[in-house]
DNA sequence: AACATGGTCAACCGCAGTCGC
DNA sequence: TGCGACTGCGGTTGACCATGT
């Protein structure tokens, strides 16, 4: 017994968004917000299912997104939270303001993934692949320092996540966010001050995080320890000397573009004449 | 200059969790 | 308490673009 689809789907349209059907939808959010999502598109005048609608203000419409590519300080931040959460990419980007999970589920997958892989170590893990140049000895063998139980702990989530995700995500959600709540409580969504101290925050005050170097391993998981392994996030921009990347040049060009490529500036249409991304956000999500 | 290949990103699909009746 | 509807999430796909041959 199939659950019904989200929508009728018989003359919907589907496929890319047409600047037009942008406007439609953000004149409408703006001014009304949602209620719910699957009024939206009728009220609001588009042939588009609400899940559709959803996402397409979600990843790309809503007004307090940043565009363009990750900056190291993000991409560290990403990192260090997916070794502990894994590919919980809403949690993920609930760290990261501006940032949506889509957006960095593609970065993780397209770019993040590869130097990882390139270093030698398993996206999925964080731990070294397995045969190269430096096998896992055997437990008994391994002498880890307090930093390589540390990073060893990062497997946990990942481990999590391949085996069982299911409940692991589900049940412990609240763990979840309390666990990590010194670094969220720390970025309100939307402040738009990314830096590297929120990973750090995590790193600190949270579980033992991969990045850091900070000496608080207590309950490092038997079996996954890596005596020697170097840090995975300085390693990380070390390769292909990404450390070196203009990358303030890069995000100050990026921005513009993508509002470019839809044929409209949406906020033009938005001046600062009642329009305050702060209410509009909450007023968007409280319908 | 044309074609082939690879990379990136936006969007869709299906599942799971939550909420209301 | 059970059922159905809605929302959100993560995985996957397909189109577009850039680069290499």
């Amino acid at each position: 017994m199939g659950r019904q689809p989200c929508c009728e789907k018989v003359g919907l349209k589907k496929g890319p968004w047409t600047a037009e059907e942008d406007q439609k939808l953000v004149t409408f959010l703006l001014s009304h917000g949602h209620c719910c999502w699957r009024l939206v598109p009728k009220l609001a005048g588009l042939l588009r299912c609400g899940k559709s609608c959803r996402l397409r203000w979600t990843n790309y419409l809503r007004p307090d997104l940043k565009r363009g590519l990750l900056s190291e300080e993000e991409e560290a931040l990403v990192i260090d939270l997916h070794a502990q959460l894994g590919n919980r990419w809403s949690k993920i980007a609930a760290r990261l303001p501006g940032r949506t999970d889509n957006e960095i589920k593609n970065h993780w997958n397209t770019h993040i993934k590869k130097k990882l892989k390139k270093m030698g170590i398993d996206p999925v893990t964080h731990r070294p692949l397995a045969p190269v140049a430096q096998p896992l000895a055997p437990l008994t063998q391994q002498r880890d320092p307090p930093q390589a139980r540390e990073e060893a702990r990062c497997d946990e989530p990942s481990k999590q996540q391949a085996s069982s995700q299911g409940p692991a995500a589900g049940a412990d959600e609240n763990e979840d966010e309390e666990e990590i709540t010194p670094a969220s409580a720390a970025q309100p969504h939307g402040a738009g001050a990314t830096t590297s101290s929120p990973a750090s925050a995590a790193a600190g005050a949270v579980s033992p995080s991969c990045s850091s170097s900070s000496a608080s391993a207590s309950a490092a998981t038997p079996g996954t320890d890596v005596a020697t392994w170097p840090d995975p996030i300085d390693l990380f921009f070390e390769v292909d000397g990404i450390m070196g990347m203009d990358w303030a040049g890069i995000l100050s060009g990026c921005g513009d573009d993508a509002a470019a490529d839809i044929g409209v500036d949406l906020f033009d249409q938005y001046p600062g004449d009642g329009f305050d991304e702060q209410v509009w956000m909450y007023t968007g999500g409280g319908g």
